[in-house]
DNA sequence: GTCAACCTTCTAGTATACAGTAATGTTTGT
DNA sequence: ACAAACATTACTGTATACTAGAAGGTTGAC
């Protein structure tokens, strides 16, 4: 199939799809005779499975790793949930940080009358905080 | 006083200073007669606003938006609010996005055995899902 | 035969928020 | 007098992950 199709199936642009080639996250596509990139359905499942990866937040570099992982018949799952576990615990230092901003931010705003005097703990707050 | 000192007392970095300047978030320095720029206790309060609100992530254009209300003395409290709760709404929508991510990778990690054997449900997760 | 809709490579641009470096001028301290 | 430590502008680079566009070749339908 060629690289629409291919994209269609993974929902990954062709332009991405050239991308990953580019930097190798995948092996250079067969050829057709008329120059064409010819995927089949074990490319699309790559493919697939990097879309899932991504959407699951990890980095084009972890990518790398997992696949490559994942392709290895004799890869050990403590290596896979390694990266796993230290992209969550990355995720959740991500969530602490934007929990106590959030939690500033709310503090300043419940004090704010919220109406149309200039008075603003908000802005009192930037200021000295 | 010369950049470095206005560079100290707020916290941004000289070249970060200069680049606000460029991009009109503070309006052109006063220059001294050797082209140096100088500054005021004035510009140094702004400047420590700014450090504030970009440390509670706020985007450059949020930031903008503050300090022309911060100096603003006619400024409704309610239009500070209404950034402010955007702010903490963006905030809350991507604390959910990255708990719900976790919570699937925590799925999978959970019943991952993390030995030397090749069997994973994480991979297997990231095939299907 | 011709038009749309594909495909190719290559280069450059996007967003964000600066940092790095060069080339040059100024001030301060000893 | 001379070096260190400032300052200036201007241009390039960083990181990430692509997207856009140009210039051109190929295919399929009518």
């Amino acid at each position: 199939m060629n690289i629409s199709q291919a994209s269609k199936r993974s929902s990954i642009s062709a332009k991405a799809i050239r991308y990953y080639e580019s930097i190798s996250l995948i092996p250079p596509a067969n050829r057709l005779a008329n120059g064409y990139r010819d995927y089949a359905e074990n490319d699309v499942s790559t493919l697939q499975f990097i879309q899932r990866a991504r959407n699951l937040g990890f980095a084009i570099k972890d990518v790398e790793s997992l696949v490559a992982l994942w392709q290895d018949r004799n890869r050990a799952s403590a290596d896979v949930k390694k990266l796993a576990t230290d992209h969550i615990a990355q995720i959740e230092d991500r969530i602490s940080e934007l929990q106590s901003v959030r939690d500033v931010l709310a503090n300043l705003s419940e004090n704010c009358h919220g109406d149309d005097r200039p008075e603003c703990p908000i802005l009192k707050g930037l200021e000295q905080s």
